[in-house]
DNA sequence: GTCTATAACGAGATAGAC
DNA sequence: GTCTATCTCGTTATAGAC
């Protein structure tokens, strides 16, 4: 599926914005917010997007496919699935520690009252890497299930580095609980020690 | 600490805007939109509440504390610390997936940007219950990591059953991925299976 | 007094005319 | 790209009902 080509000042927009929907929401940001980063005024954004609504999900389908390829290529090498799981796990850890546009944007969408965007996002979005960690969790224990454990995987990656707001006022959290490695080792041990035990029964 | 007692009608309005809040978030729902469902006029609703801001954070405290009793009696029992978690599992998946408001609410402040309500959400709100969690964790396997499990366990209580919306639109999804009972069999499943694996090592 | 509704304000929003 | 119409927001002032 083709992207429409887009002008360099609509890319600017979609660059700008897309951080901006991701810390302050659809509701909270204002297209004077978002005309004021891209020096501009309000109104000038309509000669790039018909309404806010459209511009919302230009920046939905950009953000989500600038991270797809970088994931993807996780799963196209020679290596074997278990090596494949693990290098997924450590790029998608990394990206979200760098920015949450991505998982932010995901979360926000979840929690939509209006599921409108929910369809868009599973299956044109996230389906084919959704459907990579599927397929490789097969290959690696057919017995799992794989798709809540997709899920699983997804969820602790996108909530723990969520969670780094809130652990410096809960008992018990550490320094090296906000570290990136540190959550990439422990989610996937989580994931790792899971398929054993299925794989032992 | 004592909450004021409130009248019959600050009660009612808490009730029918912590299901508005949770639903459309802090900045979509207008007091209009409240009114409308307590049957009155917006400005009738300053007779209750200062403000907005005073209205939603009433809204966090007596949603939490509604649950929060009910939580903690699973680690007041004299059974083992196994048992206890498992029966603090059982009760926070029904708990979210009866209704999603507190768990709506918790993403949702978790996601704003402006962190005014982590603190207060942690230290006041959720601290018992947390360290309970941690407690228990403790006492089943000292070698975990308690702090990181027990972020795990409410991300995939939280995440889990807000995945019900995506799920259609997912490869792999079958009827059995929403239903409470199977999504909290997985969940302590997973749980249990990391615990087992440390206490092996 | 206690709660209610009506009217209206100023700020700030989207969006269409120019 | 600028101007501006129109709408909706949170909020206040005020006056009437129980």
């Amino acid at each position: 599926m083709m992207t429409a080509k887009r002008s360099a000042t609509a890319e600017k927009i979609l660059q700008l914005s897309a951080e901006l929907f991701a810390k302050k929401g659809y509701d909270a940001l204002s297209l004077r917010d978002i005309a004021n980063a891209c020096e501009m005024k309000a109104p000038s954004l309509y000669n790039h997007f018909k309404d806010k609504e459209t511009l919302y999900r230009a920046v939905l389908q950009t953000v989500f496919a600038q991270e797809s390829p970088q994931l993807l290529s996780c799963f196209q090498t020679g290596e074997s699935p278990e090596v494949q799981l693990k290098s997924f796990i450590h790029k998608a850890c990394l990206a979200v520690s760098k920015d949450s546009i991505f998982s932010s944007l995901f979360l926000r969408e979840l929690l939509s009252s209006e599921g409108q965007h929910i369809q868009f996002l599973a299956e044109e979005v996230m389906a084919e890497t959704c459907q990579a960690i599927h397929d490789v969790l097969v290959k690696i224990e057919p017995k799992c299930d794989s798709h809540f454990m997709t899920t699983s995987l997804v969820g602790l990656i996108v909530f723990q580095f969520q969670m780094n707001k809130m652990r410096p006022f809960m008992s018990g959290s550490e320094p090296k609980h906000t570290e990136v490695a540190y959550i990439t080792e422990q989610i996937e041990s989580m994931i790792f020690n899971q398929i054993a035990a299925i794989k032992t029964t």
